[in-house]
DNA sequence: GTTGCTGCAAATTTTTTGCAGTCGA
DNA sequence: TCGACTGCAAAAAATTTGCAGCAAC
């Protein structure tokens, strides 16, 4: 039931010093609420899970700008126009993608992904170089049919 | 060079009158905005795009929600968490994606799309029913390379 | 001791809403 | 006429920024 022990705080920790950052009080809280959460979170549903006083909304958003481009955790988009962020492992790229409750919001990670091969070949067609993507499919939940 | 004429004036008006909504001026100049754009333009976009005092700004955000609700534009998110619209042609459902450029933010339609089978097994095996999807392609264009 | 980080407050940006007057069918 | 729609202004929601003090390394 612990989260995989790569993510641990000593770990993580020493990714942000290696770009010379530093893991302060309010990152550790926010670091330990997203290795208790495997949904992807908004800034306001981190914060929210703070204890009160523990970590400002103003530090919380500029916590997940700073995490995203160290890379340790990835952004999301789940159609409602909120940023919302999950973990990464080192060395994982975060490429899966969610399946969502359009009723309750409930959210399933996806491990598949469709071959490479139609991404190459939109590439190619194009022109365009370095092209990823972003996937995401949305439904009704077994429990809110 | 013209749009498609099933995409003039007169058949958008018909369509919204069919649901007893009207086709007054400011949604006049939205949809001609809309069909002189072929990618997805942001509320402030169409906005911009208007002669000044033309429509409110506001007036455009509540006519996009109902002719999204009208289907006659789809909404796309393109990963920067503004919401973006599209004409839609009628009986079309409007199901494909985009290829956008990082850097000049350019957009590319893309007509293909995987199989659904892929997105039924999704369905199938965590027991979500009307299952969808949005897929989005980022990366660097000709241009910008 | 540096340098980066934080809280707090204020400013921006995006989107929604209330309301009285106006317009389309 | 009548309900739907609009502009305007204000509110709400989401995000960013300035700054002086504090904390991590």
């Amino acid at each position: 039931m612990n989260p995989p022990r790569h993510l641990d705080l000593v770990d993580l920790g020493e990714r942000l010093r290696r770009k010379s950052h530093k893991l302060t009080g309010p990152r550790q809280s926010i670091l330990t609420v997203l290795r208790e959460n495997v949904r992807p979170l908004s800034n306001k549903q981190i914060h929210a899970a703070l204890q009160p006083g523990e970590c400002d909304l103003a530090t919380v958003y500029r916590s997940m700008r700073l995490l995203e481009e160290a890379g340790i955790v990835k952004r999301f988009d789940l159609g409602d126009g909120l940023a919302r962020y999950e973990l990464l492992r080192e060395g994982d790229d975060g490429h899966h993608h969610h399946l969502v409750c359009n009723r309750c919001a409930s959210v399933v990670e996806i491990a598949e992904c469709f071959t490479g091969e139609l991404e190459e070949r939109i590439a190619r067609r194009n022109g365009f170089q370095a092209v990823t993507h972003r996937l995401e499919f949305f439904g009704v939940c077994p429990a809110c049919q």
